[in-house]
DNA sequence: ATAGGTGCAAAGCATTTGCCGCGGT
DNA sequence: ACCGCGGCAAATGCTTTGCACCTAT
């Protein structure tokens, strides 16, 4: 079956070679926001004939075509996720590593406003937040997925994800 | 003359060499954010016995002691500035990869409470803005930033700096 | 047919490190 | 004197590339 980033790989007039769909397929089903490497594992998983070389000139290229958008959480090597979900940041948990993503019109709001002042259009931007989960009592249910932070509602969505 | 960062480094006990003396005065002097290629080059000026990799080894130190901040505007090296001035951002010129700082309460208060309400507290947070002179009209387009590192990402004071 | 993609291994870059002589404290 | 420091070059780790073959269109 056709997923969505070959999709757009078609119709932006790539060619779709076999390791490309495998890696289209990767791309599309991930729910985290993968490095190389991993990407490399994942295809490789699926394909065996796909070489790390081709994953790297593959992100590269969906980068520029702005499928895909690149993220340096620090550590060294660049991760990836595709540009469909809307605006949105991260908030990078300092224990575990998880990644959350948000989005949050004011603060569009706010910086837009500050790169006003200083005489300047916003072209783009980055934002990543680091913190430490706040202590909720441990109870007889391990954490597992799908907790909701307690608070007050809020304008403020998320998305979990990575491991 | 004894610099401002030569009196941190004596306060933490490092041992001050002639080398570091000189590092120490680069920075203390400088009102950018430079990379360790333009800090050699700085001290080599001042002196001409200095390794890059003495570079490399200080900012590090510097870094763990606090002295100085690390940062990543893409271009794939790292860029340094003192630890001193109090919390700011940056603003980038994506047009001639000029650094703008600036500080904002009211953005500060945002994101803290985005991370209260995903359920953590804010230790720590990178924002950067890239963005476009509004006005000037466009003539030459030199473009900066270069692979590597993911581009982008009122009271509202701020710092020029950068060449 | 042919422009472009792929694998492999080598090259590139920024940064780190091993070794060993040197210099602060 | 002692231990850390600095120079040099080799080593790293991620990413890109040259070359020769292969394949979608």
């Amino acid at each position: 079956m056709e997923t969505r980033i070959e999709r757009l790989c078609i119709d932006r007039g790539l060619k779709m070679t076999g390791q490309r769909r495998v890696i289209a397929r990767v791309l599309s089903d991930a729910e985290d926001h993968p490095d190389v490497e991993e990407l490399y594992r994942r295809a490789s998983a699926l394909d065996g004939r796909i070489s790390i070389a081709t994953v790297y000139r593959t992100v590269r290229l969906l980068e520029e075509r702005g499928i895909l958008a690149r993220r340096d959480f620090g550590g060294g090597r660049a991760r990836y996720e595709p540009t469909e979900h809307g605006t949105h940041h991260h908030l990078i948990d300092i224990e575990s590593g998880r990644v959350i993503e948000f989005a949050d019109p004011e603060h569009e709001r706010v910086i837009t406003e500050i790169a006003a002042r200083l005489g300047f259009n916003l072209v783009s931007h980055r934002l990543e937040l680091f913190g430490r989960r706040i202590d909720v009592p441990a109870r007889d249910t391990p954490a597992v997925a799908g907790r909701k932070a307690a608070g007050p509602p809020s304008d403020v969505s998320s998305r979990q994800v990575d491991p």
